[in-house]
DNA sequence: CCTCTTTGTGCAACTAGTTGCACAAAGAGG
DNA sequence: CCTCTTTGTGCAACTAGTTGCACAAAGAGG
């Protein structure tokens, strides 16, 4: 429903061939909407025979048959009327809560180890946007363009903060629970 | 590859019949993993084949055919097996982040109404965490299965609270930025 | 009694996302 | 030159999740 959206919209900030925007997907857009090469390339395709993005003309196909698109009216008209349209937020589905409730039935043998483990993820995640909110948004911009997009990285440097925070706790919690590796068992 | 982990853990917390499932992950386990009554049917197959559950026995067949199930000695091994094993958090994936990034390209006309009505769901959703907080954990509790219980749901309630904090900051910027509402297009 | 609604279970078809390759061209290292 | 790796594009098969029904039994309302 949104892979497509996600594209324009990195298409109409700089028109890119299938591996740059796996590339940007993986350092920028994918924070919020992640996608494998395979998915984009296969919604290239079907962008394409839409009508809403074509193969930029004018360029020699340099190396290997790198083709690169840009966004064209259609595709903007329809990013805009997606964007504009409302839409239920997604239901949350997350593994280590899951599992956390698991653990009060089955015992907490073994996650104390990998809530460590995603800690430490998320305080990395935490650190990367933080440099690029350093990097990229210094203090004194004010385009709307900065603003919403600096905007969207304070939701993830906040999403981290939560995550960080909380499993700090969650930590702290199970360390006050009797026989965290001996493989704890309620009833 | 969650969804039977869900339904193991709802069925040893209680065994329950299918429908009694989908009240419950509407309640309680689908605030963080949410399913359709169709994908728990189907899920109770499949892991009745497996003979990770069965059907509760001595029951008469009540109104419907309603069948309860309940959770084997193999399917509390398989769920003891999936918590204790390390996963990776799954990447993101938010619409309303995505389409302010794409606001930022095509102009930020009618996200402002979705962005309040996000607010209030998510305002609603935080009221009714604080209400399950106060009656399901009164202070001074401390079971190991309530402690793990309660920190699940606090991060439930962090969440939504970083959410309605984001959406109003989100709000105010939107309001500072030239023509909201009149179409405002950059470029 | 007879319809109408609610409760409960489920199939089928589809869409979205993942995994596992395949393969061609170009450059790197000997 | 010849292999080996990297870059770039993509197909195919699969798994997970969603949507749209269908249908039967029980209870509610006249």
């Amino acid at each position: 429903m949104s892979l497509p959206h996600a594209i324009l919209t990195a298409l109409v900030e700089k028109p890119s061939s299938g591996l740059e925007l796996t590339r940007r997907f993986d350092r920028s857009i994918g924070y919020f909407w992640s996608a494998t090469h395979q998915q984009i390339y296969r919604e290239l395709g079907k962008l394409e025979t839409e009508g809403l993005i074509r193969e930029l003309p004018g360029r020699q196909p340099a190396r290997g048959q790198k083709k690169s698109y840009e966004v064209l009216p259609a595709g903007r008209e329809e990013l805009a009327r997606w964007t504009a349209a409302p839409q239920d937020p997604r239901p949350l589905r997350d593994t280590m809560l899951l599992r956390l409730r698991a653990a009060a039935v089955v015992g907490t043998a073994g996650v104390g180890d990998d809530l460590r483990r995603h800690l430490d993820l998320h305080e990395r995640q935490l650190a990367e946007y933080r440099e690029i909110e350093e990097r990229d948004f210094p203090p004194g911009r004010d385009g709307a363009e900065d603003r919403l997009r600096h905007l969207v990285l304070r939701a993830g440097i906040d999403l981290e903060t939560f995550w960080t925070g909380w499993l700090r706790h969650a930590l702290a919690e199970l360390a006050e629970l009797p026989g965290e590796g001996a493989g704890a068992q309620n009833r």
